[in-house]
DNA sequence: TTGCAAATGGGAATGCGTTCGCATATACTA
DNA sequence: TAGTATATGCGAACGCATTCCCATTTGCAA
């Protein structure tokens, strides 16, 4: 059920908007039984946490990040998007004799409910 | 003292970080005075944080942080370094009908002493 | 139905970064 | 040197996301 939802809202979703979703479907679900599923889900590589500063870790499905991607947080709504695409040239802002193993860009600002 | 450290270091602290370093100057200087200072120096806009994803915020000078920059994490020695330099073309990545008001980019990898 | 393993709810407990409370120490002012 | 305000150390307390405990349910097989 929680991969159904986190498929279905189709962005990635904290612990919190799982369970208050999850309720909506099974209005006695408690938030133990979220996180415990969140992490036996984590553990068997179904889904994946995206750490966002300052903020509870958001949940997406490991195929959705299989491939690179980056995050959109709204001001308004706190809620987490996917994005495409990945401007690149990254490399180049490395100081001498640092190597780069990843990267996370975070874009913030109103999503389009929000901003209209 | 606090300022000093964080100018000398030229590199975004930690309150724990800065309570090392604070220590060596003077040794019965507690975690609290730490805080407490960091935060009126917040306060006071002298010090501005930098969340890290799954981390405790990094502390740089007001200054420093008021041209654009953004930030590299060593996984070797969890040390956070300033990056000059930005790739652009993020507005690109954006939906339609999304506006941006900020982005954060955050490299990894090994800086030059870990690397070595 | 009966039995048993696995899942759940609910609330208490944990971990950890951060803040508070208060007695003491330090820094100014006159 | 006294008096007063501010800063500090220390340890307890907090907030909050997450985890644990355990009695109860649920799901499934015989």
């Amino acid at each position: 059920m929680l991969l159904k939802i986190i498929a279905r809202e189709a962005r990635p979703l904290s612990a919190y908007e799982l369970h208050e979703l999850a309720v909506r479907e099974l209005a006695s679900i408690s938030q133990s039984t979220v996180y415990r599923n969140l992490r036996a889900l984590e553990d068997a590589g179904e889904i994946h946490a995206v750490p966002i500063p300052g903020q509870q870790p958001r949940y997406e499905l490991a195929d959705a990040a299989s491939h690179h991607h980056h995050h959109f947080h709204c001001s308004g709504c706190d809620r987490v998007y996917d994005l495409e695409g990945c401007p690149g040239g990254l490399r180049a802002l490395l100081p001498r004799g640092f190597t780069l193993e990843e990267h996370t860009i975070l874009l913030a600002g109103k999503c389009s409910a929000c901003a209209g």
